[in-house]
DNA sequence: CTTGACAATAAGCAGACACTTATATAAGGT
DNA sequence: ACCTTATATAAGTGTCTGCTTATTGTCAAG
């Protein structure tokens, strides 16, 4: 099962900060709701709150020990947006070998406004 | 330059599904604001909004070219996501070859609400 | 130079999101 | 039994998002 994970709610899973840094907290191992809540100016409701956006991204699983709930990383979030991502690779490095994207690269156009022609 | 792009942005712009929509289109190649709308039930507008968040977020950029103004895929925003989750790629992997994860995985836990202990 | 196509911008609005405080539930220690 | 700790859930609130319609700027073609 766990077929088609979510990518919305992966990808806005990432996109909160306080969210990537629980992340970067769980890389070093386990840890409690009141462990990852100390960090932060935050109330413990609210890490909770991260937290089920995170489990529902497929990014993070938990446990039961007694009254505490330990998280740790899962892969099948992330391993989700690197398949899709990969598609992106792909064109990326496809059509850097093409000739428009050259030529295009050479007269411009860093995205900003206010190119005149 | 091109520093640190923001995650922020980048992860919240791939969270919607018409901008992931976009970028498959333009990993075809180039296309302008008109070819994008077309395939969406959404107004013009919408989508030169759309395509300014992935603009914001380094996945497009844009050419001039007339009143158009082509858009393709950058790589900068992917760059930055991919090296920020080689982060977490590293830590899942590390902590597959370790010991509380190993038991954990066989005493869990699937992260579903209602386990008993 | 007027017209029409392409695109960006502004204003408005409904629904989603990130917090808060208050409360509930459950396990542990005493 | 009782209090404490660990966590989840509910309800409320302000801010952000994703659209819409209306309008404006700009090029190219006649």
């Amino acid at each position: 099962m766990a077929m088609t994970m979510n990518l919305d709610m992966t990808f806005a899973a990432l996109a909160d900060p306080t969210r990537r840094a629980i992340l970067v907290r769980l890389a070093k191992g386990e840890a409690t709701v009141m462990e990852l809540t100390a960090p932060f100016k935050m109330t413990q409701p609210a890490i909770s709150q991260h937290l089920k956006a995170l489990e529902d991204a497929g990014l993070v699983v938990s446990r039961v020990d007694g009254t505490r709930r330990p998280r740790r990383l899962a892969k099948v979030g992330i391993e989700a947006m690197d398949q899709w991502l990969e598609m992106l690779r792909k064109a990326l490095e496809k059509n850097y070998n093409r000739l428009d994207a050259v030529l295009a690269d050479m007269e411009t156009t860093t995205t900003k406004r206010g190119e005149r022609r």
